[in-house]
RNA sequence: GCAGGGGUACCCGAGUGGUCAAAGGGGGCGGGCUCAAGAUCCGCUGCAGAAUGCUUCGCAGGUUCGAAUCCUGCUCCCUGCACCA
């Protein structure tokens, strides 16, 4: 008696793998590679149930890839560099070191007892200078192509961070750490210049399999847009104000320009108007304004008249120059040509200050614009310029008319603008890779030669909540250096990288991790980033961030000769969150933490529903994973975790369901008694159970292949189940075929529950493990979709038998005991193959029908005519909603009636299990027509349909 | 406001023109097994009905011989961006 023991089983067969080494792969030109990869995680402490589905669906990936022979490269690390574990060493003591260490052990310890299959040879920490010496040297790199740049900006600082944060990092004007106010300072940063590419960004994003959603939120982040540039000369003076417009064609449309207030010039030209005080104001308020209360206050469009005009460079015309408190300073050029006719903010802008507003487009070709009271936006037919030769034009050859008349006057020019900027990545803090400069008073800012690296950081820090700013700066001994140019005493650079750089590059340190002279080799490389990484899991929070700064990596460090490939990551899936039950107040749409559950809402005192939400520490609503594998095993968590929702979709803990998944376990594992209860070397069920298992493996790879897990876990986990004990009812299988059905079975079972599947595939005594096997292609034997098909004819008898027999026995008096069963007599099933050959090449029943039957032999017999032409219009044309039968078989169905079997003598042989299914004493069976006609039934009878009666 | 994704039975969730009253799971109900419970196995789970008919896939229209599926409008939910010129 065996029985399914996850306590035992699963360390034994962790260490089983440990010790053949049974996930270690290497460059292997003869064989396909596949590279699957998972974010690896922030180590901060334990596994939480969102690392536990990441991570199970990339186990199931990788042990399915090398199942079918693929050299698989799977490989696992950490981020270990951050602000978390600078303030724990701040608050508790000690240095973040010891604190990321100690978080590493015990979160690859929780990894370990999942039993994912890592190389664990290629572990890596970005906070060891073993890797990060490569940071430093990639950094030279792209330093030494002018990828580098160090200046002076205003730059997001974050008071509570004491850092300076880039702009992907700032969500709606707070850290997106720690969600605190960030406010401009005016700093020496170092950047990247990752504008350099934004169109190869851009452009290919149209070619990589990421989901749509994640490719819209990178291409708004891009933002670029085409237009230009115009040039507006401030009347009296040297001064122009250059605008950047997407809507050249509205040119002849504007009547005023806009500056942010932030703009350099504002202050020039207000200075000694009349309007200066009113200018300094609004400037004020601008920037004090808090980003709250900007956004709740900017409904309010406001602008201050500068006493200044400007000229339009196309038409002549001077027209106001207004500070406006909607214009960014950073954006295109920070000041804004107003058309309030075709831009519906100018025209609320316009309103407020009495400017006039001129309708230079119309709606249609010709005709006089029409809309009034608002702006038309769309693109339109230029009408009313002020120069001949443009009107009449639209949309594009509009805008480039204008645009060519700009450049040929030398007032402007076509002009791309990016949303995207630089990546600002120098931070103020200790725990990160240390930008590898000196400043030297003589020499200036001096990048730390190639051989002096790494740059480490000291250990003999000592953090405490008093130290404020980066322990660097005042590490004497780390900052002071001797210049690397003209040996005076220099000063070592203290800002550290944001860790975004770290993770940058991780997936390329992966492929060759242990190299020492390196951060990868050319070769190896480009083995295994051969078109991009081939599953890369994570979640949607790093859509913008950490994918576009991989992107831009992989596309600088190629250029730099390292690698052939230009996209890291070929298909990228985003699993969908771990949601859990937690307290609701409907009316209020609010969620509260679970000890509410049960209670009234604090706000309005309704009772609390309940709907499902992230299982986030603040609701209360989070499963230990550590729980839960100690309860049912590591094998339970990931089958429930797999089965419960594919994994891009959001799917809930439930623990009923948990437990139902540790029952399925439970039975899929005691079939293995199966083995010791059969005798028989074969038995009648053996060549269906082969067939349905051909099937079923085959459909089970097809979506393994395209990582629909849940469905492919539906078919390993629960149909193969059901197909044996449906063929065990049925008269039961020999011993030589279950077992060859076991052993595939437990193919089938390894990439989601491994250890059980090797249990039960070393219980089968398969000498080589499922870690090491390798499947064969299913073969699908021709004659499997007979066996098939007349099997499930034998399911769909049943299936109305047992419909009927209900309906049956309301009108009986007595229970009913016996079956007629009435097969198809031979003329419907010629008929029907008839049809089918027909329906083949296209016959047109509606027309033609009624004509070839009344021709046919069958129709001769007057006595059977009615019933000949009904069984016809049923077969070809159907009722009002079904069409004709010869439409609606399936192709098994339809190879099954052409086979002409023996539906009488199938049923004979079925009679006693088809008896006891529908719990009926006596069956008899033939052909209508070759006994009595009980209950009037014959003429229901038709191929695969037989005319059953009940008594 | 813009962009992306959604609304399917008691719940979760598959399903992209006919084979769909709609897979699978959870839950519920009934039956077999059992002294009994659990486990397990079998069945039922829109309404009516001797094999058929009716109603149903957010709401309202439309295309079609035929719509959960295609089109139009509306509505609600989620996610991201947000005065981007």
């Amino acid at each position: 008696m065996v029985e399914y023991n996850p306590d035992v089983i699963e360390p034994r067969w962790q260490s089983i793998w440990k010790e053949a080494e049974a996930f270690n792969s290497d460059v292997d030109s003869s064989k396909p590679k596949f590279y699957c990869l998972e974010m690896f995680p922030y180590p901060s402490g334990h596994m939480h149930m969102g690392h536990v589905r990441n991570y199970s669906i990339g186990d199931s990936i990788a042990r399915y890839r090398r199942l079918r022979g693929f050299n698989v490269l799977y490989p696992m690390g950490y981020d270990s560099f951050g602000m978390p574990a600078e303030n724990a060493a701040r608050s508790k003591g000690g240095h973040p070191h010891d604190v990321t260490w100690s978080n590493i052990e015990s979160i690859r310890a929780d990894l370990q007892r999942m039993g994912f299959s890592y190389d664990w040879r290629r572990e890596l920490a970005t906070s060891n200078a073993e890797y990060y010496r490569w940071n430093q040297w990639i950094f030279l790199k792209f330093y030494e192509t002018g990828l580098v740049e160090r200046r002076t900006a205003p730059v997001n600082w974050c008071n509570d961070c004491e850092t300076v944060l880039a702009n992907e990092q700032v969500k709606n004007n707070r850290c997106w750490r720690c969600s605190s106010e960030v406010v401009q300072k005016e700093m020496a940063q170092w950047f990247l210049k990752m504008t350099t590419y934004a169109d190869e960004l851009l452009d290919d994003l149209d070619d990589i399999g990421f989901p749509e959603h994640v490719k819209a939120m990178q291409r708004n982040w891009i933002g670029r847009s085409h237009g230009a540039e115009i040039h507006f000369p401030v009347v009296d003076s040297e001064h122009t104000i250059a605008a950047f417009t997407t809507r050249p064609d509205t040119i002849f449309g504007v009547t005023f320009v806009t500056l942010s207030p932030e703009h350099p010039l504002c202050e020039e030209l207000v200075e000694g108007t009349e309007q200066e005080v009113e200018f300094r104001a609004l400037a004020d308020e601008c920037a004090k304004l808090t980003e709250f209360e900007r956004i709740n206050m900017l409904r309010e469009k406001k602008g201050v008249f500068l006493g200044r005009m400007a000229l339009n460079p196309l038409s002549g015309e001077e027209i106001p120059i207004y500070a406006g408190n909607f214009v960014i300073a950073s954006y295109g050029t920070g000041a804004v040509m107003a058309v309030p006719a075709h831009d519906q903010r100018d025209h609320e802008f316009a309103q407020k200050y009495d400017i006039p507003i001129r309708r230079v487009l119309s709606e249609n070709e010709g005709e006089m614009p029409k809309t009034e009271g608002k702006a038309f936006e769309g693109l339109g037919w230029m009408t009313g310029s002020a120069r001949d030769g443009f009107d009449g034009l639209y949309g594009d050859d509009a805008k480039q008319a204008v645009i060519q008349a700009l450049e040929a006057e030398n007032s402007g020019k076509g002009s791309t603008q990016f949303r995207l900027k630089d990546w600002l990545l120098s931070r103020q803090r200790f725990w990160g890779t240390p930008i590898p400069f000196v400043h030297c008073t003589k020499c200036g800012v001096i990048p730390v030669p190639e051989e002096d690296l790494p740059v480490s950081l000291p250990l003999d820090v000592v953090f405490s909540e008093d130290e404020s700013g980066n322990p660097l700066a005042s590490h004497a001994e780390f900052v002071n250096v001797t210049c690397p140019t003209c040996g005076e005493d220099a000063r070592r650079e203290t800002d550290t990288m944001d860790t975004f750089y770290d993770s940058s590059w991780y997936f390329l340190r992966f492929c060759d991790a242990m190299n020492e002279s390196a951060p990868y080799d050319r070769n190896t490389i480009d083995y295994w980033m051969e078109g991009g990484v081939d599953l890369y899991i994570g979640g949607i929070e790093h859509a913008i961030m950490h994918l576009l700064y991989a992107r831009f990596f992989t596309k600088a460090l190629r250029d730099f000769g390292m690698n052939e490939v230009s996209e890291p990551f070929s298909r990228l899936v985003c699993q969908g969150m771990v949601n859990a039950p937690t307290p609701y107040c409907s009316s209020c749409n609010v969620e509260y933490h679970v000890d509410l559950t049960g209670n009234v809402c604090p706000q309005c005192d309704e009772i609390l529903g309940s709907r499902s939400a992230k299982m986030s520490k603040s609701l209360g609503n989070t499963v230990s994973p550590e729980v839960m594998i100690e309860q049912y095993g590591a094998d339970t968590v990931r089958l429930f975790i797999l089965f419960g929702s594919n994994p891009e979709a959001g799917m809930d803990w439930s623990d009923s369901a948990v437990e139902a998944n540790h029952r399925q376990m439970h039975q899929i594992f005691s079939i293995l008694n199966l083995i010791d209860e059969i005798s028989d070397e074969i038995g009648p069920m053996d060549s269906w159970l082969a067939a349905k298992r051909r099937g079923n493996l085959r459909s089970w790879w097809d979506s393994m292949d395209d990582v629909r897990i849940r469905e492919a876990v539906m078919i390993s986990h629960f149909d193969m189940l059901t197909d044996l004990q449906w063929a065990m009812r049925r008269g039961g299988v020999g011993s030589s075929e279950l077992k060859k059905h076991l052993t595939v079975w437990g193919t089938m079972l390894y990439p989601a529950t491994p250890h059980m599947a090797e249990e039960w595939n070393s219980y089968l005594g398969n000498e080589i493990t499922l870690a090491e096997t390798i499947i064969d292609d299913p073969n699908v034997d021709e004659d499997d979709v007979l066996i098939l098909a007349e099997e499930g004819a034998l399911k769909n008898l049943i299936d109305s038998a047992r419909n009927v027999k209900g309906l049956a026995e309301r009108h009986s008096e007595k229970p009913v005991s016996r079956l007629v069963i009435q097969t198809t007599p031979d003329w419907k099933r010629e008929l029907l193959i008839e049809a089918l050959d027909l329906a083949d090449s296209e016959f047109d029943f509606m027309r033609e029908g009624t004509a070839f039957i009344q021709q046919h032999a069958v129709f001769a017999d007057e006595a059977k005519r009615g019933e000949v032409m009904q069984y016809w219009r049923a077969l070809t044309i159907g009722s009002k909603k079904t069409r004709g039968r010869v439409f609606t078989l399936r192709d098994s169905e339809k190879a099954l009636i052409r086979s002409k079997h023996d539906e009488t003598a199938s049923i004979k042989a079925a009679i006693s299990f088809i008896a006891d299914a529908i719990d009926v004493k006596s069956i008899e069976v033939y052909v209508a027509g070759e006994g009595d006609d009980i209950s009037g039934k014959a003429r229901f009878a038709a191929p695969l349909l037989p005319g059953l009666a009940f008594l």
